[in-house]
DNA sequence: CGAATATCAGTGACACTGAAATTA
DNA sequence: CTAATTTCAGTGGCACTGATATTC
């Protein structure tokens, strides 16, 4: 389709949020057939990465900080992890009112199986990009991430 | 809530895969409060500014093409705009099986009260990075798109 | 009591697929 | 008849708010 806008027209920050919006839905676009197969939608592969990564040390609440969610959200996230039996609820004893979320062996293996595919596609969309820029891209992200 | 997540244990794509889900999302969650006085979604803010820059001359196809979105999809976004007033279907005499879809007077008018918003939204989400920078990360952007 | 944690119920915005109508 | 364009109908993924129990 080639470049229909007229790219000096368009302020800055503007055509980068543009931009971001864009090549953020390519990359849920390449990963969901990816992922279905696994059984998994987007959003559950995220949380399910977190949940891995957190070494049983995860509550709900710190789950929905991490994905940037409401709490109710994080909720039916899980709720759907748990009916897949991906990942499981432990109570805390220290605190009755929360609960910790863990992945189940089951979880951890599809951990395994997930992260190379999901490498692959993240690699093939940026693929436009070699390492170095690639570590510029991330860079920028972070610091916009992190204001 | 601090970086919770050890970055060094995460290939390069795949992190930036995460920061790109993150960061737009978050331009997403900023700009909603500004569109809903107006009366407009995401989405339809989107569409509405393709077809303002479009000078009369898209058709569905070419605005769902530009969108990325299915042609069906498409139609639903224009629908809501038609029943507010901001964009008219046009029938096209060469072709009767297009339409065109242009700006009314009051989508114009609307966009141009949405552009100030607009900005001022993205610029703000991105005020981390200096407008050096910002070119930088618009020109990483824009090869990964286009690839 | 007030604050924090998680859950329940309902809603909205978004894009998809498959099928149909119209016209080229 | 085949292909292109748009629209109709239904579905699914995703996150939201408000309200509610439980516990600190």
């Amino acid at each position: 389709m080639g470049p229909s806008i007229p790219p000096d027209a368009l302020p800055l920050a503007e055509e980068v949020a543009e931009l971001l919006h864009a090549v953020s839905g390519r990359i849920r676009a390449a990963a969901r057939p990816q992922l279905e197969p696994l059984g998994l939608t987007p959003a559950q592969a995220r949380a399910l990465r977190l949940i891995g990564r957190s070494d049983g040390q995860l509550r709900m609440s710190d789950l929905a900080g991490q994905l940037r969610i409401a709490p109710r959200s994080a909720t039916s996230v899980v709720e759907d992890l748990v009916e897949r039996g991906l990942v499981c609820r432990c109570p805390l004893p220290d605190d009755r009112r929360a609960v910790m979320v863990e992945p189940t062996a089951n979880g951890s293996a599809l951990l395994r199986r997930l992260g190379a595919r999901r490498r692959a596609v993240a690699a093939q969309v940026v693929s436009a990009l070699n390492p170095a820029e690639l570590a510029q891209l991330r860079d920028l992200l972070r610091r916009i991430d992190a204001a």
